[in-house]
DNA sequence: CTTTAATAAAGAATTTATTCTTTATTTGTT
DNA sequence: AACAAATAAAGAATAAATTCTTTATTAAAG
């Protein structure tokens, strides 16, 4: 098979693009459980209000082929998705700091499908400590270093107040994480080739706020 | 006062500054409460990790003013940030769905300057209403429209389940609501001119996950 | 068996966002 | 008072993402 296209699969998928894939594949879903069998790009665009060469060029990247005139096989997609996607993997990791948030993604992560099990939440609250949300245990933050001696985890959701983010982050790589999702708003300084995924919740709001501000005048 | 140029106020701000504003403000902040009278675009961007002319364009659309050689006035620049992201006025919102995500909001609201205030959050579960969390209560949501009709609510923040998000977001409609923050992983289909920001977390994950397989065979 | 319509796939063009370059302004220094 | 250095601001160039256009493939209809 020939792989010289710029959108087939071996290229490396765009930000924009590995954001949609969450909605395709929840979409997906619920088209399977319809029953409905094969479905084209322009019926998926329609559907979720996007340009459908567009759906093309993303499910693309995963691999997927589909067939003129009559679309992709829902199943393949979805497989092919979730693959692309690493579901099909076990993707552990740790939660640094079991405040609101924090807990919220530990009851959330079932419902949600976010592609990665946490095994373990850490906080340095001592009335937290024992506690189980979501199936995890809440540990003592100083368990943290002999714990990911045994186990080999490579992510770290960080969830702290901002004045703790930085030196956490920094025991986490010494802990061997390779990647932080990191909700806090502190832009982390750390060491070539960790990867950090920043996630500001307060983005969209402002987001938000500023459209409807501009919207204003005619409300 | 000539406003010609690309990146002057008055000219709609791209999403993508609109998201990296929340960012400044936090780090402006930190830097007032280090005494700090003026600052540099060049050190922003160094502690930020971003293009120093970068942030000399996101801040020009705030309308705020710099001076070679001494920087933008930290005061001045909060000030315009707030102002521009709407910090300065009331966002009142409602809440539905007092769920997981919901609740961390709720008692979030604080902590993380959202730059909108949740007086109100409702929900069907009968076992949550009456519950007060961050401040706010939580209602019977059929009072939603009752009281909708009493203030002059906006906005509201959208975290019930998948299943219901369509049909609550059609009620909020007819309850006045212009803007709809949307945490479901549901495509809401509404009627033009109704503000809706999706704001799905798995989708940082989904590029978390996919950048660090792509690291992969070098960990 | 041929034709037609729908659609994936590939490529081109457009738009948008970022980064680079130049200019002009301002403060500190000689 | 003139000069030099730093920096905001404006504009140009580049890069990236989206949208549009064309092509080729496939299944259904006649």
């Amino acid at each position: 098979m020939e792989e010289t296209g710029k959108y087939k699969k071996g290229r490396q998928a765009p930000e924009p693009t590995l954001k949609r894939l969450p909605g395709y594949l929840y979409y997906l879903e619920q088209v399977r459980e319809d029953g409905i069998l094969n479905i084209s790009a322009p019926t998926i665009g329609k559907d979720l209000s996007c340009d459908p060469t567009q759906v093309v060029k993303d499910l693309a990247f995963t691999g997927v082929k589909g067939k003129p005139r009559v679309g992709y096989n829902v199943y393949e997609l979805i497989h092919s998705l979730e693959e692309y996607m690493g579901h099909n993997q076990v993707n552990e990791a740790f939660l640094i700091g079991a405040g609101n948030l924090g807990s919220a993604l530990m009851a959330y992560q079932q419902e949600q499908a976010l592609g990665l099990r946490i095994i373990a939440a850490f906080d340095i609250d001592k009335k937290k400590i024992g506690e189980n949300i979501g199936g995890v245990h809440i540990l003592e933050y100083s368990k943290l270093f002999s714990l990911s001696g045994r186990l080999n985890v490579k992510i770290a959701i960080l969830t702290t107040p901002n004045q703790a983010a930085q030196e956490v982050a920094e025991d986490l790589i010494n802990c061997g994480i390779k990647a932080i999702w990191n909700f806090t708003s502190v832009n982390l300084n750390l060491p070539e080739g960790i990867i950090v995924q920043n996630t500001s919740i307060g983005s969209y709001a402002a987001v938000l706020l500023r459209r409807l501000n501009d919207a204003g005048n005619n409300l």
